[in-house]
DNA sequence: TAAAGAAACTTCATATTTCGAATTAATTAT
DNA sequence: ATAATTAATTCGAAATATGAAGTTTCTTTA
């Protein structure tokens, strides 16, 4: 029934309630604002971003993309390193004391879940999982992957770990 | 496995990633702020709300709440209605014109699910349900529930339907 | 290959948002 | 009564957001 679609997407605001709560939670005690973690989060995800996937990641303009990386490379939390095959992009990455801060703060939602995820029997724990990779499917349009999962950049990775002398932007 | 906590959490934040990504798209759509929007949400899934839950829920300061609130109003999207019970407070509600904008865009996640939702068998729709709504169950805090679920105002509805000459606030 | 076109990022000016701290008003507790 | 709480607001400072215009670097194409 229709019904039943309505209830699944209340459960789901209920899920995006707690996880808007829990990064608030989160950016108060490390010190970051909300975007600044989120956009360390998206960084961390990838290992290594330009400035528009962070636009687009983040869901912000790309003026504001630049002021947050600007931001965090002034606290050193990210490091940025210009692109050898193009030179109008660069690489944002953690830094240690990004990561530092990152994980610096327990993550509330993630602990909570993961704790009581251990606890409940295997099969449940398959079903949930086969549940949530489905809906995620459901919902998730290409232009908004993860960035992890966007693959647009991979064949720029092998530059990333390339020996070059790579000053800061 | 601790491998499928945490499969489950990468696909929690594909999901919360699309949904992120749509309450923008709508917010743009409609002309509103992100933040508006999720206010004028709030007000809707419980009809009549006070300030302080509206921050509550939105997860923002007061302040905050107090100048979202005034905005929408300004826009007469939402009305206020002073408390006869306790004067300090008063109730937000819907106005037909804040309905309006709220469902003149259509909500691309909310169709999207609903439809694909539909095409699949029932006992797997009853199988994503039940996952949902425990992982809803795993994430949120008593702090951070939907304001629908709270019921720490029903005390005070027979009032919202008293007939007080309630001049607007 | 030279010029036009497009893309990535920045800068700037401006508008909006957000919050903490202090304030007012109303309620509750002592 | 008086003190302590609570709800909401005001205000000022800081953060954030964006469009438009500009720079540099690719990419196309004529």
């Amino acid at each position: 029934m229709e019904d039943r679609a309505v209830s699944c997407l209340i459960a789901l605001r209920r899920v995006l309630s707690a996880a808007d709560h829990n990064v608030r939670a989160v950016a108060k005690v490390t010190g970051l604002s909300v975007q600044q973690l989120i956009v360390l989060r998206i960084v961390e995800d990838t290992t290594e971003i330009t400035p528009m996937m962070i636009a687009r990641s983040a869901g912000v303009a790309p003026a504001t993309a630049t002021a947050l990386i600007e931001k965090l490379a002034q606290m050193d939390y990210v490091s940025r390193r210009r692109s050898q095959s193009d030179r109008r992009r660069y690489w944002v990455s953690l830094t240690e004391a990004g990561k530092a801060a990152l994980h610096s703060a327990p993550d509330p939602l993630h602990q909570k879940f993961s704790e009581e995820f251990a606890r409940i029997p295997d099969y449940e724990q398959a079903m949930i999982l086969a549940a949530l990779e489905r809906v995620a499917n459901m919902v998730s349009t290409p232009g908004e992957t993860l960035p992890g999962t966007d693959e647009s950049h991979v064949l720029e990775v092998s530059e990333a770990l390339g020996a070059e002398t790579a000053g800061p932007v």
